[in-house]
DNA sequence: GCTTCGTATGCCTTGACAGGAATATGCGTC
DNA sequence: GACGCATATTCCTGTCAAGGCATACGAAGC
């Protein structure tokens, strides 16, 4: 069976980032997510599995359908991971806003 | 060589997130990593590589000796990834508080 | 220049997933 | 109860990264 994937291991999976992120606006079945992210069906259930097993998302049955929702315990689990290091960085404020500003600048167009 | 690996997968690896929990608090060279993780050098210095080819880390050149210290930008990506999240588990987590509390705007008519 | 210390790199093996295809299960409809 | 739709599971295969080991590299001291 599965093994122990931690927190991390599992959003490191682009697909499933994704997924949580289409859950964050609403909640979907599964071939709704199928369409949306463009993957084989088998592919979107076993994403849901791991997510599932893992608290990130639970189902619910409507009828034939699987309907999947976001729970929020194990990404908060990954935030409080940040805390520590939220502190170093603001002790940083000057990288802070140079990083933001290449982000923003990049997003607009802007070369460097 | 070392392929792209995403800053999710990065800090997936649970060795890497104890390097970065050492460099938290202080800046560190390859053999004190090694010596306080219990780790055989190679495999810190091939950590400290991703780790320094993704920018969560930088090395001085201290005589023989290089030093790791922490850099802010990449987890500030994760923390950034993160922001939607929290606002979605914070609807959630007081909902019963906030529900009390927000009696005034009545007429807002925040339900999905 | 040889040795030693500190660190990096190369090679190899192993294991864990992700992806694809086929198949199974489960529910609703007729 | 056969069929069809929605979802889950199984099997297989390829890929890629971590770990172990040996070795290379570079600086410093003798």
């Amino acid at each position: 069976m599965l093994l122990v994937e931690s927190t991390f291991a599992i959003v490191a999976e682009p697909n499933r980032r994704k997924i949580l992120g289409l859950l964050l606006s609403s909640d979907r079945s599964v071939g709704e997510l199928e369409r949306e992210l463009r993957l084989p069906q088998p592919s979107v259930s076993k994403h849901l599995r791991v997510l599932r097993e893992a608290g990130f998302v639970e189902a619910r049955v409507e009828a034939q359908r699987r309907v999947y929702r976001l729970r929020p315990e194990p990404l908060m689990e990954l935030d409080a991971w940040l805390v520590p290091f939220r502190r170093f960085w603001s002790k940083h404020v000057d990288a802070l806003e140079r990083h933001l500003d290449k982000q923003a600048s990049s997003k607009k167009g802007t070369k460097r």
